[in-house]
DNA sequence: CGTACTTTTGAATCGCATCAAATCTGGTGG
DNA sequence: CCACCAGATTTGATGCGATTCAAAAGTACG
């Protein structure tokens, strides 16, 4: 299903060193593609355009956890230096997705300073953004929960569902059954908002 | 309470380059005493030797969330490139800890390739450990997130209690009454061991 | 010895998971 | 265009498990 490839998103072009533009490929995915799979030996790096991908790992009982939910920027960078990728990636909805081949963003790290600065402070603020999400998950109740992602992931207090809220509920780490409850409380409530495709809370006072 | 400086952990020394090894200064902290608190400017990278470090965040109502608890290896890794610190770490046992200013970790990431990728390495373990902690915490019933802690990061299926099961309740996101009664509960059924400071797993079959 | 903290147990309550079923939706092929 | 299907959405009923509040017993430390 992939398409041709294409100019690639201006974010990404500033992070890597231009000779690194070369070896990047851009393409359309379709939803329920994968990226890449549990085992597999990691060869690309992904960079997402646009669309959405989860990291996905299965319990032993088959049950699906979602690790990450990306509409933007890379999935799966801590597969840098694996052997092996330790979950799934899967496109939810329709993406533009440049890969960029692991054996090259290494040697850039390993020669170009200024490159590999930059990349750790993408490591960095995936590491705020994971320690969010763990505290989010500490949270006991379905509202609360809702209320720190859009508190703290929303932009003006916006927040885009990408495919539904049934994947919002597996990111917050509850049934999709209590979360469309908790959204529809809040909503008669009047403190939350539900356009096309946007959650946001309405201005308390 | 910090005593005199000493020659730095063989693993902090492998990974720091050679020529900053002399702006490391190693201390001894007591329980209770602060690394660095919510709002400070970072000026130094904390490695733990040994004890006890957790970092905390205070929730709006006063509650604490416990971020991370480690017992081995740098804690605030995320605040390389920040201007300020978005959580407070706390030392829970008495601890051998070694400071080294974040000035020369950035000049030397800058300069010398080589421990660029070995900072990057680190960082991509830390993703991986808070992926596994996002995926316990979306399990619903504390023995779930019991097993799945002792089964990733335990080893042999052991696994420290720092300063008692408290601290560990606040690790897996529940009440600590809670946890007393899982890891009780599964004594009486043979299924865990509880030794002076360790939990371990009874082999099934 | 007293104080502060952890550990432990008890009882009541509440929120969420779970199971079930009906409705709605977008997309497919006849 | 319409019938149909797979998936998402929604509502309902029930039970379990964790939170919550309370209190007692154990423990470390000055």
């Amino acid at each position: 299903m992939n398409s041709a490839s294409s100019p690639i998103h201006p974010e990404l072009a500033e992070l890597l060193p231009a000779d690194l533009h070369n070896f990047c490929v851009t393409s359309a995915y379709g939803k329920g593609e994968r990226l890449f799979e549990t085992g597999n030996k990691p060869a690309y790096m992904f960079f997402i355009a646009s669309g959405e991908v989860v990291l996905e790992r299965l319990g032993r009982h088959g049950e699906s956890v979602i690790l990450q939910r990306t509409r933007h920027g890379f999935v799966g960078e801590a597969s840098l230096q694996s052997a092996r990728y330790h979950c799934d990636g899967k496109v939810t909805a329709p993406a533009e997705i440049t890969q960029v081949p692991i054996r090259e963003i290494r040697v850039a790290i390993a020669t170009e300073p200024a490159f590999a600065t930059r990349w750790i402070g993408m490591l960095n603020l995936e590491l705020k953004r994971l320690r969010g999400q763990c505290e989010r998950l500490s949270l006991h109740k379905v509202q609360d929960r809702l209320l720190h992602l859009l508190e703290t992931e929303g932009e003006e207090e916006r927040y885009p569902l990408g495919s539904g809220l049934k994947s919002l509920a597996g990111e917050l780490g509850v049934t999709h059954e209590a979360l469309y409850r908790c959204v529809s409380d809040m909503e008669k409530r009047n403190l939350l908002r539900r356009d096309k495709g946007t959650l946001s809370l309405v201005a308390s006072e």
